[in-house]
DNA sequence: TTGAAAGCGTTACCAC
DNA sequence: GTGGTAACGCTTTCAA
């Protein structure tokens, strides 16, 4: 059976309140008594227990704020069920989540959305934002006046925050490029699509992608590159030109959103028969692609738990409040998983 | 806030004791009133808080005895990372995981153990064994006598048992089929091995293998099957001779373990660099099968979150304990996982 | 600077 | 049949 606050008080000779004083560094014991408390609690090997600290915590419950930019995009529902997952987990732990779902990526729409959270009460942060000094800033201001903030999907450079939950970008092109070096046994033509190149995950796929294609020597061209600004009409009139004007292209790589509109193009030019054979990669699994991996358009989608994503960023924050001991990682990578139609 | 009992005794006007021998079905209490309460528990909608039943449990703490037939089997040591990685974060809810880890498949070998788990004082058991009739008669009269029971990577016909927590080996079949369906674009002449034509799981990757091949309309034909009795050195000798003897195969299917000794006989051969394209596909990622799989000698190796299995396998059994309302699933499947060089 | 006590929600046990 | 009370481990507050 575990040590627990009383042992150590019976063992010093003193209350508890004073052992848990000093635990807490909450001063007001005298330094000698609280050096010896400590030493005791540690060669004793006294770790708190949880369900005592979660109970005596109700008093004061848990508030997570959660921004995310999820409208007009289905890849962020998965990371919202995550969240939801996490808090009807920890719901009789005494937390709550508060999602604010947004459109786009202005740093302004932001940062308003991040202080509505604060004002409403939230203890804690869960943000998927931009990675704009503006941003930044802001994030840090909070941060140090002690809300602690964990980074979903996408990270915030230079700041304090305990965590970043998401995935391994470069680790999503080395492998989308491995699974061509398997399959492909003649010169590739390339036609990539980007989100923007303003944002690092998507140029870190395209990085990581064409590493590993020149390391395992495969043969090809770079066609062509456009980025779809996450607009599938836009995707499917650019693809639709880029492909009639050059037939040559056996391999599409679509890096970001704009699937759908991507796929239209190659489906409605017949491409996966007349071109043959003709390999498409995407990203992720949201209904359409789904739809379009079923249906033989896309051959494989590479996904990156975002589920995952959501329900871990809200432990590791409970954790942070109940645990004062337990270490919080730096990163939290979640795992790319290649998904292709019998195993979606 | 949520209900708690206290506000149901106060609302109905009896004591909290009262209140909780209703809940808990423990009778002595008058039916009228007992009727009653139950209705404003409902009503109230009360949730027993998990953190208040912890705390209170820790006076019958719960011992999770596990059983695995892991040794000379290394896929199994992730299965019991999971086992640990759970009674890490259980500990202090009073979980205590207790591992008998044995040798082979030999029903009286595995009652046996069972039993001496059930002997050292398990309150519920979380195994991996044999489907055979003297073992699953065994086990339902433990679960007769209260003790709860979940299967892990391999499931017990016919049982009360709890739940399954395992991989899905249909799909995992399905999963090889499709890539190679996505990759090869010649005729297949296959060499199958398999672990023994009595385990069911073996088989059903074989059958979801070849319905997967038949309806992507894949041609093939099966140049030979044979088993490895998951030894390698069997396997490297058997698996020497037929591809010796069968220069026209050009794709291995390795469905257990053995996996080493028939990558031994395919490089000795030099069918990588020789017999082009050479597909070699296998399940599960040992330290050894990550290792051919760097090496370029296997091309995909199929997974099942092993570690996953021990974990949740543990969790549910807590779960189990604590909700009594929660609802337990009937079967946990763990993810059927493609890797390759870049993303093992 | 320290101790004592109350309270978080649940369960168990002992009186009545 | 039922109520009261102590206990689980921790935090917090009040009193000394």
């Amino acid at each position: 059976m575990a040590v627990t606050i009383k042992e150590i008080a019976a063992a010093v000779g003193v209350s508890r309140g004073t052992v848990d004083r000093v635990l807490h560094n909450r001063g007001g014991v005298k330094p000698e008594i609280a050096e010896h408390i400590r030493r005791v609690a540690d060669t004793m090997g006294y770790l708190p227990n949880r369900a005592g600290k979660i109970l005596a915590a109700r008093k004061q419950p848990i508030t997570v704020g959660c921004l995310i930019p999820s409208i007009g995009n289905p890849f962020y529902d998965d990371v919202i069920r995550g969240f939801y997952t996490a808090q009807e987990e920890l719901a009789d732990f005494g937390v709550t989540v508060k999602v604010k779902e947004i459109r786009g990526y202005d740093p302004g729409d932001h940062i308003r959305a991040i202080k509505e959270l604060v004002d409403a009460g939230s203890s804690a942060l869960c943000i998927s934002t931009v990675d704009i000094a503006e941003v930044r800033t802001y994030v840090n201001q909070l941060i140090d006046s002690g809300i602690p903030v964990v980074t979903v999907n996408t990270d915030l450079s230079h700041t304090k925050r305990l965590c970043y939950v998401g995935s391994d970008y470069l680790k999503g092109g080395h492998t989308a490029a491995g699974l061509l070096s398997l399959c492909a046994r003649q010169k590739l033509n390339l036609l990539i699509v980007t989100g923007s190149l303003k944002i690092k995950g998507h140029n870190e796929r395209i990085k990581g992608f064409s590493r590993t294609l020149r390391e395992n020597g495969v043969q090809y061209k770079l066609v062509d590159v456009f980025e779809s600004q996450d607009d599938d009409d836009y995707a499917y009139k650019t693809a639709l030109d880029i492909l009639w004007k050059n037939p040559q292209i056996n391999c599409v790589f679509i890096v970001a959103a704009g699937v759908a509109g991507v796929c239209r193009a190659i489906a409605e030019l017949g491409l996966r028969e007349k071109q043959r054979p003709m390999w498409v990669l995407s990203f992720d699994d949201v209904e359409s692609t789904r739809r379009l991996v079923n249906d033989g358009i896309i051959d494989f989608t590479i996904c990156q738990e975002p589920v995952q994503q959501g329900y871990q960023a809200i432990q590791i924050l409970f954790n942070y409040f109940v645990d004062d001991k337990r270490t919080i990682p730096q990163n939290f990578l979640t795992g790319t998983v290649i998904k292709i139609k019998e195993n979606l």
